[in-house]
DNA sequence: ATCTCATTCATACTTTAGGATGATTTTTAA
DNA sequence: TTAAAAATCATCCTAAAGTATGAATGAGAT
């Protein structure tokens, strides 16, 4: 049986409980057994739990992506030395697929061109546009393809 | 005495904590009294500060954001050279109105934006890119764009 | 080894785009 | 001034694009 991503997550947070609840109960073994006083016991374990959910929100939550665009003045005529903007590429975490995807859309091509072109389904298609749209910042193909021409990701 | 807005957070967090463990506290005593069992009020415990912690992370951490600084290139000579086929533009008959939207879409604007921005209605906005299409003879948007780029009827 | 990421595909649904057709109102040029 | 072109809008319909969610798998990285 496969367990998807999500669900293995759960598994390993459920387990890092558990461990922690075992923990809990040393730390408690140990307090009680030296008659230590309860509020020290209290405190660590409310110190504990609340960097456990601090962790867990961090890992949680996704980072959020703001674009700065600065303007920078080149002279340069034709496209003949185009030179694809590797680095924003990178910064952008555009897949080799979803770059072909995008250079198909900007020539024009519906998503079932572009399946057919690239011999896969319309499904996955779709997959591909919509993250890029996600990773572009944009809501629509043509804004996609104004955006990947500007900033040199295609030609 | 002015205090700063990050003293002030400070401040309402040390109450909050303090609210807390006076909560603590209570449900401690309710417990020992009541002589409920020691785990639940442990478990109770963990899960209390569990959100705190989840909460804490949630609110104090600036939302976490990956800046993307976009160097965009200008290309001076480029848009000063520009000069719109004008041949080309009578020889398909394009007019003054269907320019102007093409321009619009090809700035991957959708109809209804395109309709906004023209103070016309979405209908009209749809006349004009179905001649254009035929004018065009393309079947999409993209292809109109990519043709329209690539035969410097717009920039 | 195991975890992450890229790639693939599916289903179900909503929204937008595009096609066909007809009609009214301005402009514009003969 | 009147015919032609340009611009406006509508309705009905179909096709394509886009969203959301879940899932399977193979390749690399740790």
């Amino acid at each position: 049986m496969m367990l998807s991503s999500k669900n293995r997550q759960l598994i390993y947070y459920s387990v890092a409980f558990a461990v922690l609840f075992g923990l809990l109960k040393w730390i408690e073994y140990q307090f009680l057994v030296a008659n230590y006083s309860f509020e020290i016991y209290a405190s660590a374990t409310a110190l504990l739990f609340t960097s456990l959910g601090i962790w867990i929100a961090l890992k949680l939550t996704k980072p959020k992506t703001t674009t700065i665009i600065l303007e920078k003045n080149k002279f340069l005529s034709n496209s003949n030395n185009f030179k694809p903007n590797e680095k924003l590429i990178l910064q952008l975490g555009l897949s080799k697929r979803e770059l072909e995807v995008l250079q198909l859309m900007a020539q024009g091509l519906s998503n079932q061109e572009i399946s057919e072109n690239l011999f896969v389904s319309l499904n996955t298609v779709k997959t591909h546009i919509s993250r890029l749209f996600s990773k572009l910042n944009v809501k629509r193909r043509t804004q996609a393809i104004e955006m990947a021409k500007k900033s040199a990701i295609i030609l």
